[in-house]
DNA sequence: CGATATCTTGAGGAATCTCAATACTAGTGG
DNA sequence: CCACTAGTATTGAGATTCCTCAAGATATCG
């Protein structure tokens, strides 16, 4: 899939071809489900922006002066602790939303993985814009509730799950979130960092490497090039995931 | 602060002196800020309801048909794995709402902890008040929020703090959240069980014990009766608590 | 093709868990 | 009021998973 062209939609923003309409990421995110009206005072108000991989968009306790939209690549986010520990509290991607907390400042980093393209909504008239829209406000209290749902999942595994049933739980959720982006579920990319993924586990790089080379040589994955992950039975990844 | 007399409340739910006036839950929750007219509507469809410790509100995979407002007591939040490994995800007190995640089915079991009051909503009609009422939704939205910010807390705290560290936070926690609720910050009262906050921190009840232990032998608590527990030195433990 | 970052593998150690025994607490009935 | 019971909490000893530190292998990028 080529990557919408960015540079070209940020001319057409008002014009009669707005770039939501070529969008990939719109139904999968607050888009999805608006009138065209809404979607064009929207498309009004959003700036789109791309980072190459290693850029921080914002760190904690910046200035929450916008949310974002992932149109294309990938976003962690992470708190740290003083010491320098990390933990990735999630990975973004196509049609998922960042900013979400409404304080006046963000409670987490987030920091491109990959070559990353995203709509940038300033938050005052982002707020005035769901005021006047109680369809979108639904739509991003929707969007949270799954989020939050999500971190519940994530809470069960940082605090129960073996390293084993960690990865495997993860590569799962690499699959599942890929077929609902409307890729096929085997084999799934992985493109973020070894370092990354253990401190979104709650390991260590080591660890996370000695795990993956287990599971190679059970064949139960079999690593590819270019960062792909084959899943060679995704029925007993689900047992392993959940240590049945 | 005594108990609001729930049973009194239930008769005069539509009459003139409807039971939220009373209510100590409400300038925490969703109720806060709403219109009187709203309120009214919101609480014509509010059934309040108590339970003793150790009831099961609902289980994980059961039909989401109600929306809760704790409006005393307190109530544990958990999932399981199928071999019976536990996490709990949440406590909440007076004026926390559960139910959020606005599913076909519950994602999580809820039981109280304590004898608990709650008020409860028909998902259904809660829903169509939502729609007729921006103001709540946005109230709920933010709430929302706000509990997704304390999720990655949580995930940070799962995934790289020491039991040491991990036992701080909660007990920090439970004293921001008691002055929140107008009760004074020191000392807090803990009323779930050992295995309980091994649950929630991701730990087992010996390792919780042991640390209690040896942070009351290092004078940084005492241990008082009656499940309340003072913190002798409030800077030194939120250093404890991040590690510093 | 060399430099640098990332990943893998190894050996030993530390934090936490498991299993087991003992102590405490709260409620019950004599 | 006391003894008894059942549940909960504490303490101890040993096992285990995962971490730390260190070296080597592989990949990436100019």
């Amino acid at each position: 899939m080529p990557p919408f062209d960015l540079s070209r939609a940020r001319e057409t923003n008002t014009e009669e071809i707005h770039p939501c309409s070529a969008c990939a990421a719109r139904s999968l995110s607050v888009c999805a489900a608006l009138e065209p009206e809404e979607l064009r005072r929207l498309a009004s108000l959003t700036q789109t922006v791309r980072h190459e991989s290693g850029h921080t968009l914002f760190g904690e306790g910046d200035a929450a002066d916008a949310l974002y939209n992932v149109t294309s690549g990938t976003v962690k986010l992470y708190k740290l602790l003083p010491d320098g520990r990390r933990q990735i509290t999630g990975f973004l991607m196509t049609g998922d939303f960042l900013g979400l907390a409404l304080n006046e400042s963000y409670a987490y980093s987030a920091e491109t993985v990959t070559d990353t393209s995203l709509c940038r909504f300033p938050r005052r008239k982002m707020e005035a814009l769901l005021d006047e829209f109680p369809r979108m406000q639904r739509r991003l209290f929707s969007m949270a509730s799954n989020e939050l749902a999500a971190a519940q999942d994530q809470m069960l595994l940082l605090g129960r799950k073996s390293a084993r049933e960690k990865i495997c739980s993860f590569l799962l959720m690499l699959s599942q979130r890929a077929v609902r982006r409307g890729f096929k579920e085997n084999p799934v990319s992985v493109p973020m960092s070894r370092a990354d993924i253990a401190d979104y586990l709650g390991l260590t790089t080591e660890t996370v490497s000695r795990t993956f080379t287990m599971l190679k040589t059970e064949r139960v994955i079999t690593l590819m090039e270019g960062g792909k992950v084959r899943l060679n039975d995704m029925d007993s990844l689900h047992d392993l995931a959940e240590g049945a």
